[in-house]
DNA sequence: AGGAACAGAATGAACGTTCAGTCCGAAACA
DNA sequence: TGTTTCGGACTGAACGTTCATTCTGTTCCT
């Protein structure tokens, strides 16, 4: 048994079990992560997972559930409401980008679990409406000072975030096309000046 | 039968079983795709697709390399190498954005297969090559004439990618969050002073 | 001892793939 | 022309595999 799984031992059981879900979804996809892959790799019996979740779709909501939190705490780390609306914007994506990039696994696992069937359209938005609700406020302000086009919030956010998801997504899948890792504030200058009234 | 599988009978058997699975991987995901359902809706016996492709995975490959064709022919619809650069990146931006607003089965059918394990990164990459052709062209005139910021071509083609590919997905699958279809142009306008210097 | 937690073999459903047989139009023959 | 033979495209039931889930006996703790 290995330093990792040594480790594991220790940790609480249901979390042993989102764990290896965790980094089996993140490295071979959804459907490649058989039950009992999952047993082997958090050291337990695959009866265990039942103990702790219904069925192997209610693991792997849980499992959006939580990386859904995770993500959104660390948008939000040291957002200052009183600061400026460019500061803000660069705080908050800043933090965005830098966890994508920083944490392969998690990026991988998002985009896998957004792209599966399992978790519906409804969960995805409530789980991202704290955040939503932070930015709608910067919009606002932001358009009202006339820094931030006039556009819908939807439009401003969707290009963002498809912006800094798709460049944390082909450095850690072609990492060879970037010799060294793009600095988050080059890509938040291109994001406040497509943005910026 | 319905006019639609009427119409079937007389095409193609192969085009007919890859109109199928696009149909059927599109809506519900590969995953949920058996190829007994694949062979019900190409109206032909599940025997009959192995006479046309080896593997299931065979048959999805050969649906990607049929995608990624009729994509990059929709970019590089009316490209003229010689009209100007900003002429250049609305055309090629525009027509790609379009394409996936006005297909969405196609930009779903693409958004599965991107993130499925039967296609390589390698077969990804090959598929892209002669639209990034194109852009690496462009770029390189843009940056001499000191049009567009000196950053890395990954760098600009990605955030390009990335935000339009968002914008088409979310209006696709939050129609709800987008009253009217939102226009290229303003689109374009947004990419556009993100690059510009 | 008694009960809760656990492991892993057993179960049955779903899937990709195969194959023995059917069908149909064309060629060969009368 | 009418009849027979042939070849290969097609079918779908059957097979073996893989998986989620359940079952049963064991271990661990109090």
């Amino acid at each position: 048994m290995n330093v990792q799984s040594e480790t594991r031992k220790n940790m609480d059981k249901r979390q042993q079990i989102l764990e290896a879900t965790a980094d089996l979804i993140a490295e071979q996809g959804l459907h490649s992560c058989p039950m009992a892959m999952v047993a082997k790799h958090a050291c337990c019996g695959a009866g265990t997972i039942y103990r702790y979740f219904e069925t192997k779709e209610e693991l792997v909501q849980q499992l959006f559930l939580h990386l859904t939190e995770v993500m959104a705490s660390h948008c939000m780390a040291g957002y200052d409401e009183s600061a400026c609306i460019k500061k803000r914007f660069y705080s908050f994506w800043g933090n965005f980008y830098r966890y994508m990039r920083e944490h392969p696994r998690d990026r991988a696992l998002m985009e896998q679990l957004s792209a599966s069937p399992a978790i519906s359209e409804l969960q995805r938005e409530k789980a991202l409406e704290p955040m939503n609700k932070a930015l709608t406020r910067l919009l606002a302000e932001g358009k009202s000072q006339m820094l931030i086009k006039d556009l819908p919030d939807e439009i401003i956010t969707t290009m963002t975030f498809g912006s800094l998801t798709m460049m944390a997504k082909k450095q850690q899948l072609s990492p060879q096309m970037f010799p060294q890792a793009v600095q988050a504030e080059d890509l938040l200058n291109l994001c406040w000046d497509a943005i910026k009234a």
